[in-house]
DNA sequence: CGAGTATTTTGATGTGCGTCAAAATAGTTG
DNA sequence: CAACTATTTTGACGCACATCAAAATACTCG
């Protein structure tokens, strides 16, 4: 991973509705737009564009079944992430 | 650390310059703000603002002596940003 | 096909924030 | 004190973006 791409994730994980989103969906099973609607009192809109913006960036996929679009995390792509910000020589 | 906390970290090294910026600090052993502008090609106003957000956030600190100021980063704040990440169950 | 539900897209709005120039502050040195 | 340099603060500007309502799309089931 580079600098670009962990920047954009960071960004994304930046704003508090977002993460806890990515949260819901990387903490349990699978999650569909109308359970995140609703644990977070924000409007499918909203949730649409969240989701995309994970999507996009490869932190989560997603599944249509039936009238659901089913939302699950790809743990690869956070490892990346962190493993980025490990190889940081921080001291 | 919690998850606002590590929310407002994740939002400070999601804008490129100042993630830059931190990398700059963080892995090198001293940097002052002239150094920084420099290096980003930033105005002194900019680079103080974001050294000043990341200051406030705990990442780095800063310390004066004669007409300039010396900013060192806090790998603890990192690492704990780190862990907190680590820590997240995800599947 | 038509009614109903889930999701996405569009359009609009308000706000947060990255940026700079310029003024203000702080410190050094003759 | 006066001139000079480094940094911070202030004020203003423009843009990115989070948000919602509403329209559009996608799918299911009589």
């Amino acid at each position: 991973m580079k600098e670009q791409e962990a920047t954009l994730i960071a960004k994304a994980l930046g704003d508090p509705n977002r993460f806890s989103i990515y949260r819901q969906i990387a903490e349990g099973e699978e999650t569909y737009c109308g359970e995140v609607c609703d644990k977070h009192t924000l409007s499918p809109g909203t949730v649409s564009h969240h989701l995309k913006v994970l999507t996009d960036l490869g932190l989560v996929t997603s599944r249509k079944e039936g009238l659901n679009v089913y939302y699950r995390s790809v743990p690869e792509k956070f490892s990346a992430y962190l493993g980025f910000l490990q190889h940081l020589n921080v001291k």
